[in-house]
DNA sequence: AAGCAAGTCCTTCCCGTCAT
DNA sequence: ATGACGGGAAGGACTTGCTT
């Protein structure tokens, strides 16, 4: 069984160990995960089996993986009964997916901002312009100036640079990559502009993050 | 030599404000 | 909800210096 902790999956599928199978990790590991072995299989589920290799996204996620297994060997009814013991209100299906929706996570329905921040998400090596976003939304930049400042309390410009600053801070810590090479990937046209950015946003350089994780 | 950080200068574009 | 406008922040290009 692989553990929830993603090196697990690294050092596996580094040995040969998961060609051809499918698994998954936690959804900030995915896209170095999937980067680096293309001859895994890399889903975003709670929790995969697969050929007696059990992978999970970690968390909670182990515990409705274990419910899982307990309900396909020994019956539902058991599998419930251990879930109340846990104080487990119920076993969430295989499918379902890690992160919280974007209306959770912003904590608002406003299909404007929810749009706005799936379109941001969907295009961090190319960001969008402030223009093409309200363009694809059918509105007025303006407008949706006006929504984020409501709904976050930011511009729209300073929430997609929070995005993309955060996606470099998990490559970062999680990949070999370089500086230069993850700056790129996160739509950044010069590492001189990433640094700057980086260290306004974390009080911390990329280099000596990395150096830290280390 | 390569990678990274920091500084400078100029340009672009975003943001806040106000009026409609 | 939208448009106009001015100011300021961020980006782009380039250079220099430091570290490995």
């Amino acid at each position: 069984m692989l553990g929830g902790i993603d090196t697990g999956c690294f050092s596996l599928a580094a040995a040969g160990l998961l060609d051809g199978r499918v698994v998954t990790l936690h959804w900030e590991s995915l896209p170095v995960f999937r980067e680096r072995f293309a001859q895994v299989t890399a889903v975003e589920s709670l929790y995969e089996i697969d050929a007696r290799r059990f992978s999970c996204a970690g968390g909670m996620a182990a515990t409705d993986m274990m419910l899982a297994d307990i309900a396909t060997r020994h019956g539902g009814p058991l599998a419930t009964q251990i879930a109340e013991q846990l104080i487990h209100d119920r076993a969430r299906i295989m499918a379902g997916g890690q992160r919280r929706s974007l209306v959770e996570r912003l904590g608002s329905h406003d299909p404007v901002l929810v749009r706005a921040v799936a379109l941001m998400e969907s295009h961090i090596e190319a960001p969008l312009s402030l223009t093409a976003i309200a363009q694809r939304l059918g509105r007025s930049p303006r407008r949706v100036q006006t929504v984020f400042a409501q709904h976050l309390g930011c511009s729209p410009g300073a929430w997609y640079r929070k995005i993309r600053l955060e996606q470099a801070h998990a490559l970062i810590s999680a990949s070999e990559r370089s500086i230069t090479d993850i700056a790129m990937a996160c739509g950044f046209v010069s590492v001189a502009v990433f640094s700057r950015a980086f260290k306004r946003q974390f009080a911390i350089a990329p280099s000596a993050l990395r150096s830290a994780g280390k």
